[in-house]
DNA sequence: AACCTTATCAACCGCGGTAGT
DNA sequence: GACTACCGCGGTTGATAAGGT
C-alpha cells in the first residue's frame, strides 16, 4: 500500500522516531479539533499525518474519543450517575464501553477509571461491612465479565446480548467523510436476526423495543442469571440446558448461571 | 518545609473483531 | 481461506495532584 507500507499499519508506531507521545499540547488540541471539523474523520492511521500532528493514529483517537469529542462531559460524577455504574456493571461487567452508552457524555475510560479508582473501593468496603466472617475469601467475586475473556471464551452467551451494547460501529470511520451520513442513514439496525456464529443479534438503540428493560427485570427477578435477563427482556426463549462448556474454567460466571 | 503515601486520570499497550483484497 | 489494514476495547502504566506525617 503505497509509501508507508513498511511499517505494518497495524502496528502502534509510537516506538518509531518522529512519533510524539504523553500528554498532548493545547497547540496539538487545536490541530486535531480543526482537521476533523474540517474533513471529519475518515481513517485514523493517515489522518495526523494530513493533520500534520506528529503523533499515532491511536492516540489522536484516543483524545479525540475521550477529550476533545463535543459534549463530552468532564468533571464529578453526580450520584445518578454512580447508581448507573453500580446498575450497569452488575449487569454487563467490565464493559466499560457498552455501560457508557447509558451515560451520555461519559466516556468508557472516564467510567472504567470512576469505576476503579472510587466505586470498587466503595464496593468492597460495603461487602466487608455485610459479609459473614466465615474468613474463607477476602475478596468480592470478580464482576460478571472478563471483558474480552469473557466474549472470547463464552461463545454465543454474550452475543445474545443487545449488540449495541456490546460493539461500537466503526463503519463510518473507515469512509471518507463524503460517506458517512448516507452509510448512517443506510443501516438499518435489525432487532432480530443471526451472525455467522448464529448469535443473536440484536442492536443498542434498540433497548426501547425490548418488552422489559433488562434492568427492570434483573430488579423483579433476582435469582435469574444474566442470559435469562437479557433473552426475556426480548421475549426469547433460552436454550437450555446450557453447554457445559461455556462455564468450564470461569469461576466467576459460575454463579451467574445457576438457575 | 520536606518527604512519603495515596488518589486520580490521561495516555499507552496489546489484543480481538471485522472488512477488504 | 489467508492475509492485511484498521478500529475499538479493556487492562495497565505513569505523571502529578492532594493529603498526611
Amino acid at each position: 500500500m503505497g509509501s508507508i507500507s513498511f511499517i505494518r499499519q497495524d502496528e502502534d508506531k509510537s516506538h518509531v522516531a518522529g512519533v510524539k507521545r504523553g500528554p498532548w499540547s493545547p497547540d496539538e488540541d487545536q490541530k486535531l479539533v480543526a482537521y476533523i471539523r474540517r474533513y471529519g474523520i475518515w481513517n485514523w492511521t493517515h489522518m495526523p499525518e494530513a493533520a500534520r500532528l506528529a503523533r499515532s493514529g491511536k492516540s489522536c483517537r484516543l483524545r479525540w474519543m475521550n477529550y476533545l469529542r463535543p459534549n463530552i462531559k468532564h468533571g464529578n460524577f453526580s450520584k445518578e450517575e454512580e447508581e448507573t455504574i453500580i446498575k450497569h456493571h452488575r449487569l454487563l461487567g467490565n464493559r466499560w464501553s457498552a455501560i457508557a452508552r447509558f451515560l451520555p457524555g461519559r466516556t468508557d475510560n472516564e467510567i472504567k477509571n470512576f469505576w476503579n479508582t472510587r466505586l470498587k473501593r466503595l464496593m468492597r468496603s460495603e461487602n466487608s461491612m455485610h459479609k459473614p466472617t466465615d474468613g474463607c475469601s477476602s475478596e468480592a467475586p470478580p464482576p460478571p465479565s472478563s471483558t474480552a475473556t469473557a466474549r472470547k471464551d463464552r461463545p454465543g452467551v454474550l452475543e445474545s446480548l443487545p449488540q449495541e451494547a456490546m460493539s461500537d460501529s466503526s463503519a463510518s470511520s473507515r469512509q471518507a467523510p463524503e460517506f458517512e451520513e448516507a452509510s448512517k442513514e443506510s443501516t438499518s439496525t435489525p432487532i432480530e436476526g443471526t451472525d455467522n456464529n448464529g448469535a443473536v443479534d440484536l442492536e443498542l438503540d434498540h433497548w426501547e423495543n425490548a418488552t422489559l428493560h433488562p434492568l427492570e427485570l434483573e430488579y423483579a427477578y433476582p435469582d435469574w442469571d444474566i442470559d435469562s435477563i437479557y433473552a426475556a427482556s426480548y421475549g426469547f426463549e433460552l436454550h437450555s440446558p446450557q453447554p457445559e462448556s461455556l462455564t468450564d474454567g470461569f469461576l466467576f460466571y459460575d454463579n451467574l448461571w445457576q438457575f
